[in-house]
DNA sequence: ATACTTCTTGAAACCGGTTTCAATAGAGAG
DNA sequence: CTCTCTATTGAAACCGGTTTCAAGAAGTAT
């Protein structure tokens, strides 16, 4: 208890120097069997653990990273997204020997100034940022901090960045195609403009669209910000133009869109079919259960970890890297595919 | 660029020393206030932030908290609360001025090996710890540790220990209690037993009903495990019984029990009234939108931050505290209450 | 046997702060 | 005017590691 356990003592338990000790613990080169396995032993022994804090002033690494989410407070609180992906990051971390700090921030503003301290403090060997606006404007403060990071979802100016994104263009092309495939016409959706997610997803759609002739009609298109509200407001508008069915660019909004329509006392999918895209828990537990493009949440945080694991140990020499994870679309009812059968 | 901003380069610049560069920054007595604010000067000018690492070596402080999550990967994902409460936590750390980590993981054997880990690293001034189970298991550890802890949610064992909770036997309370105002008679509950917060919140159920002489049926208890699916079946095994008012422990429970309902055609609350707990948002989304006991996570979190400070600051001279946050409830549709008006 | 490498190892410098301790200066007391 | 006491300050030790550098040992080529 008394005699706390330095890597000076330990070196004079193995009678050997502080300096043979840390390669030993370091896993260097040049160090002799009979010698390493001597201090080996003492180490085990003792039980002895290195002091993080000492080893990280003297080699410049913490083996500390920050995630930063720059969302809402409505998507932070209400969307199971950014939990899941936390989630994600988090048990990433772990398996990657890192420890995860966590730094929430409901504005861009804020988001800055959370930037700004996490950087002053010199405390991180790297960030991983996930926001739900476009995250642009922390890429030149990042840059010039010279720190390591990694995006999760495309920021729009992506030109050497590295980032996670999940195939939002598939997404959307996949939702539509297959509303088209049921045999619907009258294709409406429910976008969003906040992020670079909805602009793929809204790309895809229009894609597979036009890809089968069926002309793309301004007043089918509706935008929101992913909160249950908006998608509520966009499903009342779009109502007026009598779509046939709708892909909507989140569960979340699905949620606020069946809402109104159950107001509207139109049936899911008799009267109009939903898509949505996502698939986090709520879409299942829908009613009626939501045909939703999967994305692989907990891939794209586990990605993101490794990525950013990757470049702070080979120093960033190379070059950014777009990892773009899979989607798949899940059939459920809200598509009215099982009633065409 | 060049020349690295250190406290030797601030002192060189201000032309006082490396001591007097620290008394500064620490705001400790002792400098005379022209030379304080001479230094300042140099300070603002440079933009120097100290080296939160070389800090906290020599003075044995990190300004680093963790956040230990242990629950099921269910109740991390599915459920509102640790979301909500992490994003408090986060927020609270920050106003703390305190860097939060986190850790999450999904069982008790795991949530030991983590926060061993944890403690090995030496790295923190405190932790918060939150289960979904009692957390017992933890206490030792952190004890022998000699680490501030706050828990949130009593521990079984939470004799001298700090912990922060909701008045989860008031929860109960006021939720039976309404029922029974309501003219409800047979009224049953979805009870848990996986942590204190169940327990409590079973006592205050039985307690308002004793209080106003009505008997408590064996047959009327259920219990679940903060799932929704255990909602689910725990309501589906009530229903037989037939009970005219049910207390379900949580919201997302609550939703499972709907669930079973509207398949058993019952109407909710014409044939069966419904009191949860917590007002997560699912809450005013279900449908009917539930009555339910509004706790206080955001504040809940923000005083679990604020104690463990404190407790860092001072030294852990100060007794235990416990500190109750209060409930209250809100009366929405599923109750009947709107009905007997 | 000698000179030249290569492998091991320890001493000491260093990372960038905080804190102790002693020295100095200035204020107040006698 | 001298003596004490206190406020202010800087020099140096220290926190516990990593890393550089030089020296000694061992191995190899000539």
């Amino acid at each position: 208890m008394s005699n706390k356990l330095t890597i000076q003592r330990i070196a004079e338990l193995a009678d050997v120097s502080k300096a043979t000790v840390s390669r030993v613990l370091n896993e260097y080169p040049h160090v002799r069997p009979e010698v390493r396995e001597k201090v080996q032993k003492v180490i085990s022994e003792t039980g002895y653990q290195p002091n993080n804090i000492a080893r990280l002033l003297a080699s410049d690494r913490s083996s500390i990273i920050g995630l930063v989410i720059s969302a809402s407070a409505q998507m932070v609180f209400n969307d199971p997204y950014f939990p899941a992906l936390t989630e994600a990051i988090s048990s990433g971390a772990a398996d990657n020997n890192l420890i995860l700090s966590l730094f929430v921030s409901y504005t861009e503003k804020q988001g800055r100034d959370t930037l700004n301290g996490i950087l002053a403090a010199g405390l991180f060997d790297g960030l991983i940022i996930t926001a739900d606006h476009k995250g642009d404007a922390f890429i030149s403060q990042l840059q010039e901090a010279e720190i390591p990071f990694v995006f999760i979802g495309r920021p729009s100016e992506a030109e050497g960045i590295n980032y996670v994104d999940a195939d939002n263009v598939k997404g959307g092309y996949l939702a539509a195609s297959h509303l088209v495939d049921l045999g619907y016409r009258r294709i409406g959706t429910i976008a969003s403009d906040q992020n670079t997610a909805g602009d793929d997803r809204l790309a895809g759609y229009q894609s597979a669209l036009k890809e089968r002739g069926i002309a793309i009609e301004k007043g089918l298109l509706a935008f929101g910000d992913y909160t249950l509200e908006s998608g509520y407001a966009a499903m009342k508008a779009l109502i007026r133009r009598e779509p046939e069915a709708v892909f909507v660019a989140s569960d979340t909004m699905a949620l606020g869109a069946l809402r109104a329509l159950r107001e509207a006392a139109l049936r899911v999918p008799e009267d109009i079919a939903l898509v949505s895209h996502d698939d986090l828990p709520p879409a299942i537990l829908a009613d009626p259960p939501l045909t939703t493009v999967q994305q692989q949440i907990a891939t794209t945080g586990q990605m993101a970890v490794e990525k950013l694991a990757q470049i702070i140990m080979t120093g960033k020499t190379c070059p950014a890297q777009h990892i773009i994870t899979p989607v798949k679309l899940i059939v459920r009812a809200s598509c009215g595919a099982a009633q065409l059968n």
